[in-house]
DNA sequence: CCTTCATATATGCAATTGCATCTATATTGA
DNA sequence: TCAATATAGATGCAATTGCATATATGAAGG
């Protein structure tokens, strides 16, 4: 009879352990960055989605999409990972509204040496606190929400 | 004879999915409530730890512990709560560093019609993706790393 | 007592975010 | 061709965050 839109506590466990353990991990990682003397996080995820793309370049929308960016803070990232040398901004030939976002060489160097870091880091609050069954069923039932 | 410092790949796909599914869990739900006329989210978490809380009130340092925000957006956190009449400092008698948090009638009020569209939320985004066991093994899982 | 150190909270300032809007093109259809 | 509309990206400004440090008080030791 009635319709549901009370979430059962199951439901809001899961969510309100989602954003804790998001939280932590979150910052325990960035931590380690800054221990690290590295730039955010945030700047891994652009620079790895260029490198991973076909010719080490995307579009600005392309890159939003891939990162659930906001178009104006990726607007100003770009900005400042330029301004580190680590992207350029290319015209984009066929459409003069757009551009595109280059990783140079700077870039892929900064991606790798950040990586170093966060791959030890993602052991070290992920993967020593699960099993290698649970860390595939809690991928897997995160990839439900997505 | 190497040490384990590189996570498996299922532990990077935890990772990421916790990322991915926190952030567009939490952008959904900051959208239904910024479609509702709410305060952002972050405003919930501080209204319900007191209102869950004893005598309705905390001192700062409790909250930032139950919350995980830091010590200084939480003070000013305490400020906006403050100059809308949602909570109220008092005195903390036995040190005089330090002050009580409390919940007030308009901060309690706020909170329960927060909650309406926050529950109609998280069924949304999150019960609506998940059965009920899934739901129970994602708590579970997400509890592992807290 | 008085000095030294620790704890609770606040705050100045720079960096980042969110919002709204702008500019510059493209696309569409009359 | 041209007005209307849509798309790509940038930007001014206010709000929030992070960092470092300040203020005020308490606790401990000599």
């Amino acid at each position: 009879m009635s319709e549901r839109s009370a979430p059962t506590s199951a439901t809001t466990e899961a969510w309100v352990g989602l954003m804790r353990a998001q939280q932590r991990a979150l910052a325990a990682i960035e931590k380690d960055f800054k221990a690290a003397g590295l730039p955010p996080l945030g700047w891994y995820d652009v620079l790895w989605e260029l490198v991973k793309a076909e010719a080490g370049r995307l579009r600005p929308f392309e890159i939003e999409a891939r990162t659930l960016l906001a178009q104006y803070n990726l607007s100003r990232l770009i900005d400042r990972l330029e301004k580190e040398g680590l992207v350029r901004r290319e015209a984009y030939d066929e459409d003069a509204r757009g551009c595109w976002v280059v990783a140079t060489e700077a870039g892929r160097g900064m991606r790798a040496r950040m990586w170093e870091t966060y791959s030890r880091s993602i052991e070290k609050h992920i993967g020593a606190r699960l099993s290698e069954p649970e860390a595939r069923e809690l991928a897997a039932l995160l990839s439900r929400l997505l």
